[in-house]
DNA sequence: TATTGACTTGTGATAACATAACACATATCT
DNA sequence: AGATATGTGTTATGTTATCACAAGTCAATA
């Protein structure tokens, strides 16, 4: 049975890390762009950046309202979108439509296309290179005329750790 | 300024074409698969795929209700929502997440995974092969362990005509 | 510092998308 | 016909997203 799978390098979503690090540098990286391309991180957005970091799994704007409220910032629905759809346009998180959520991105900044792995289990959601992907979709729309502005690359499926969890679960059915 | 582009044979979703003949076509391959497969094509299933492939674009869940209760079908979300179901579930029809729609298979039957190009100006949406797609992202999912389902893979962009309407446009802009 | 203009935040209201739960009908199989 | 599974329709409600407007903030500058 083996782990044919535990032998690669596992994502940092799906893994034990150090996360108050990771949340740190990519904070810091949010904020050299903000500085670099004169963008207004303001008190609500840099708030809504960090409570994304704080997992790597997709919030939704209302979870994401939640948290603001109970912060002291506003109560309605617009407060969230707005900042949300700020850190999207600017790169610094992205929406996942699969599941109406939004994450934080993992190296903002950086140009690059990405796809996202969500895991139908635990929600957690990764984000993985797709310049490959971009290059080849764009390939593929230029026989038809289409020009393509931005492209969404989602899969849904398992996450290795959830995967082992159902396979112990296989092993060992009746309980509970 | 040449056209790189209209050499090249333009999808069928953005361009003039015997429409009549290709949803009879696509219906006839949709009814062999449903009874292939022993399928129920219900009065409900089937009339959404008809409305559904009445056009190239996509239709929303809402749209596709109201013309079945123009019809004398059931007037609740529900009932559109299921029959969509059913036709994304076997393959006779798509989702597109980007803009909350469906959109009815080119090719039901043929086993294949696909990409879609969605025109920001008209709506037009058109289905392109994905294979290579799905291999290339599973390919960058398995260095994380992670085990793909499924994949939702869309582009947003402008299609040729609404492309070169928009050109025009802008030799030409002053009118209206 | 007062003014201006662009941008940001907060609000109430509402639109758009989607599902839950249940009753009844219809199909299939025996 | 009776039993079972599946499909349809309904009411009700939940979830996600946007509109329109008022008020506040900020930076540039006269």
């Amino acid at each position: 049975m083996s782990d044919a799978v535990s032998d690669t390098e596992p994502h940092a979503a799906f893994s034990q890390h150090d996360h108050a690090h990771c949340v740190a540098t990519t904070l810091q990286q949010a904020e050299r762009v903000a500085t670099e391309r004169g963008l207004r991180l303001t008190p609500v957005r840099r708030r809504v950046l960090e409570i994304l970091l704080e997992r790597h799994s997709a919030m939704g704007a209302y979870d994401v309202l939640e948290r603001l409220a109970e912060e002291g910032f506003g109560h309605q629905p617009p407060v969230a979108y707005r900042a949300l759809d700020f850190l999207v346009a600017n790169g610094l998180a992205h929406r996942i439509r699969r599941i109406n959520a939004f994450i934080a991105c993992d190296h903002p900044g950086e140009a690059h296309h990405a796809a996202f792995l969500v895991c139908e289990t635990c929600n957690g959601v990764a984000e993985i290179p797709a310049d490959g992907l971009r290059a080849m979709l764009e390939a593929g729309a230029r026989s038809t005329g289409f020009a393509i502005g931005r492209a969404t690359i989602e899969a849904a499926g398992q996450c290795p750790e959830c995967r082992a969890r159902a396979e112990q679960g296989t092993d060992n059915e009746a309980q509970e």
